[in-house]
DNA sequence: CCCGAAATTTTGAACCATCAAAATCATGAT
DNA sequence: ATCATGATTTTGATGGTTCAAAATTTCGGG
């Protein structure tokens, strides 16, 4: 059984290569992202590729091997299905079930999350819209434009958020800007750093291009 | 923040001493109970008592301080709050939701437990009837009769069940013995060791003297 | 009152995850 | 090509939890 910490260590290097299997995830990159010191982070590589989840690169990175996929892919179905289950069977706001999530994921049982599956219908994204990979870990990858890079004028629904921090999220909410949420991106002005949008509905707002980054849309 | 671990033995001290708050528990009870060797309880209890939880009087036992009573019933809570919701909410088997519960009660949030206990309308017992500590620790002992002590040819209801493991409720629940049924007791028989009850409807069973004395009941 | 069995404590060791700080390596700019 | 800078690895150490086995204590019966 790993630990939660090989399993938190295996969840983050998925996400943080999950465009490109190949890509090599640098050791920095981990360290900042799990929030422990480098010398840990290397220390850790070591065994999981004594384990056989990861492929290390001395001096390079680390890339998950194909039982280390595996395993973090089911980290995050757990994840992800908690933060759904939450929010949707238990009323909580998404803007707290990230953290909540973090610590259930390592708790919960195979049986459990089935349950939870089962009870919210097969779910395939989560509250941000984050695809949710399936009981054999398979999850779909979609690249989909941001608020920054999709076409003025056209009818966009957000499709997904890149940042589950509490204050973003809150902020979505009250800009009614979730997930589903269709709009029209009006103009952007670089030298402003600003991206102005029209809701449904017909009021217009503003955001940063920082913000405007985090926020990815489909065709509506 | 206090460790698992350490929510466990305080759990655990709890459980063996909770008809009387003054009783030394014994460190082979302790080590019994969590699996652990003898040396390691040792270890624990004396942290624990420089953590100002237990008070330890080495060679006798251990019992808990206030604040660690105080622990101590909050982790209780969660244990059976969760064992509650995964039987009422997720429909679980009461006799899975043990083990289940294990895990979880280190990983909820004081605000996913306190969704759970109003989703649930703050019930006083879960699944087996055991009595759930309110929000500030507070927990009602009722002592009763087991099938073993209770009056003979009264019409009694099945209160609550003291042994958690798969098999024996698993036992009870094919013999409809669960915690709300109603029989009566018909004999006992010291040198067959067996108890005779006559359940709701009229059918006939018996137990053994051991399985009966973790049956505990109430006038009906 | 002493003695042996049972319980408890001590000792020495291991594993996991972590840190800070020193040493090493890699890379892009000159 | 070299060299400074930043990333990475190494080193030495700590805290938490655990074990096995040896030493100690307790306590009831002779």
């Amino acid at each position: 059984m790993p630990t939660s910490t090989v399993e938190d260590y295996l969840k983050q290097i998925l996400l943080e290569q999950q465009n490109d299997p190949e890509a090599l995830v640098p050791m920095g990159q981990i360290s900042t992202a799990l929030n422990v010191a480098p010398g840990t982070v290397t220390a850790m590589v070591k065994a999981l590729a004594d384990s056989g989840l990861v492929s290390y690169e001395p001096y390079s990175g680390v890339r998950l091997t194909p039982s280390g996929r595996q395993l973090a892919a089911h980290v995050l179905r757990r994840h992800r299905l908690i933060e759904l289950f939450l929010v949707k069977v238990m009323g909580m706001d998404w803007s707290e079930v990230h953290i909540e999530a973090e610590e259930l994921e390592h708790a919960v049982s195979e049986r459990l999350v089935e349950r939870m599956d089962e009870m919210l219908g097969y779910p395939s994204t989560d509250p941000h819209g984050d695809p949710i990979p399936d009981a054999h870990g398979v999850m779909p990858v979609t690249v989909r434009p941001s608020l920054l890079t999709c076409e003025l004028g056209e009818r966009v629904r957000v499709a997904r958020v890149g940042d589950q921090s509490r204050e973003f999220l809150q902020l979505l909410e009250r800009r009614h800007l979730k997930p589903g949420s269709t709009l029209i991106v009006e103009r952007r002005d670089e030298v402003a750093d600003t991206v102005d949008l029209r809701r449904e509905g017909g009021a217009e707002l503003s955001l940063g291009f920082r913000a405007a980054s985090k926020i990815f849309v489909e065709p509506a």
